[in-house]
DNA sequence: TTTGCTTTTGATGATTCCATCAAAAGCGGC
DNA sequence: GCCGCTTTTGATGGAATCATCAAAAGCAAA
């Protein structure tokens, strides 16, 4: 998953950032509000975070504009305690969830986590598919009880076709959210760690549509 | 090009559909309403014309529920000459053209090739592509002035992509367009057939997608 | 630095999809 | 029926895509 921080303190930018990669989330920060729009504009997020008070463009502009514009990615806005009226605003603008300054940033990884998910359709912090069962809080996979050890990148990539269960994904959408910009694009990574969950998970769960991309899907939930 | 024919009058229903036929259309046919509107929900037309007096089920109800199912075929109603209020409610039901009965054969074929282009998007009856110019109504195609020598098949499937210019158009759409229900589905005429037009248009008209289909597209038109 | 684990690279082979060709089949006119 | 043209079939080879493996590179903890 991929995650755009923009925020114009520094140490709470970078704060949030590391806390985020060392939850295996790939991350893209902004220090000021054209900068922010423009990276949420080109690159392709499973959710944004986003200070209401920025330099040159403040947030709720920013939000708007993605808005107008038809983005529909989620956005976890960051206001002050006592500004009330700002948390109307981005709840207006489109905002997804809030948080209040200061924070604890387990809350705002929690958030993150909830409002990705909600995205994709599902409710609750553990997505299911037929014996297969990821829980994003703890970050564990099971299958039909006993559960698996999977490395990093195994695990978000198995999360990513999990949070788009009966979609084909295809291999520059995963590139795209598994990998920052300057990751080699053909390179054949996605093709082996695909291998290493079959060789884990058993060799049916994950299909491959040729010329598509790969997808996992719920074998008795019917239609997409 | 496919159409389907609804008409409970046999001898007039052998007409169009003979007519049709010479022009290279394929035509399926239908003698009552519930017959007619079962077909047009499951076999894919390029066009329908559609009696309104008609046993079982009426053509007014037909097209209805056509249209609340959000199908888009374009419909070309047969009405007498003196029912004017049938007219208004064709037109309310969805209808896109009509013809009075009785009509001149010539007329209903040039309505439906007018449908079938409106419907692509096409002003002109002649479908313009950078060097490749095809005339709908005398079915010549020219390049950079030049005239080509088609043969039927090889005219309908240029005209086919001709239609949907831009966009990608697989086997089994060519397939399901260009021939009836019984049609080998695995055969490779499409394959041979692009292959000799491509010898007759120079390589680069036709453009392949792998594992999708075929498209033709204008050089200098931008977007979609 | 060494060790152990994860990730990436590059090579290889299998499979699927597409292009092409020549021969067979179909069809209409004479 | 015979002939010319169009369409279909089947076989073949080439090209793109995907799977798999082993070795190299990267990285972090001891």
């Amino acid at each position: 998953m991929r995650i755009l921080v923009v925020e114009d303190d520094k140490d709470l930018n970078r704060q949030l950032c590391d806390v985020l990669q060392d939850q295996g989330y790939v991350v893209d920060k902004a220090f000021d509000g054209e900068e922010g729009h423009f990276l949420g504009d080109t690159e392709p997020y499973d959710a944004i975070i986003l200070d209401i008070g920025l330099p040159v463009m403040d947030g709720i502009s920013v939000l708007e504009r993605w808005r107008k514009d038809g983005k529909k990615t989620p956005v976890l806005m960051l206001t002050a305690r006592d500004r009330w009226s700002d948390k109307v605003a981005g709840i207006d603008a489109g905002a997804d969830d809030y948080v209040t300054k200061p924070f604890h940033v387990e809350e705002v990884l929690a958030r993150v986590r909830s409002l990705i998910r909600r995205a994709a359709g599902h409710a609750s912090s553990e997505i299911i598919c037929g014996d297969l069962r990821l829980d994003t809080k703890s970050s564990k996979v099971t299958i039909s009880g006993t559960q698996l050890k999977l490395t990093s990148l195994e695990f978000r990539l198995l999360d990513y076709l999990m949070h788009h269960i009966g979609e084909v994904v295809s291999r520059t959408e995963l590139v795209e959210h598994l990998y920052d910009q300057d990751f080699d694009r053909d390179s054949n990574t996605i093709e082996v760690f695909v291998g290493r969950l079959r060789k884990k998970m058993g060799n049916d769960m994950i299909e491959t549509i040729r010329g598509m991309g790969y997808r996992i899907s719920d074998p008795n939930g019917g239609a997409a």
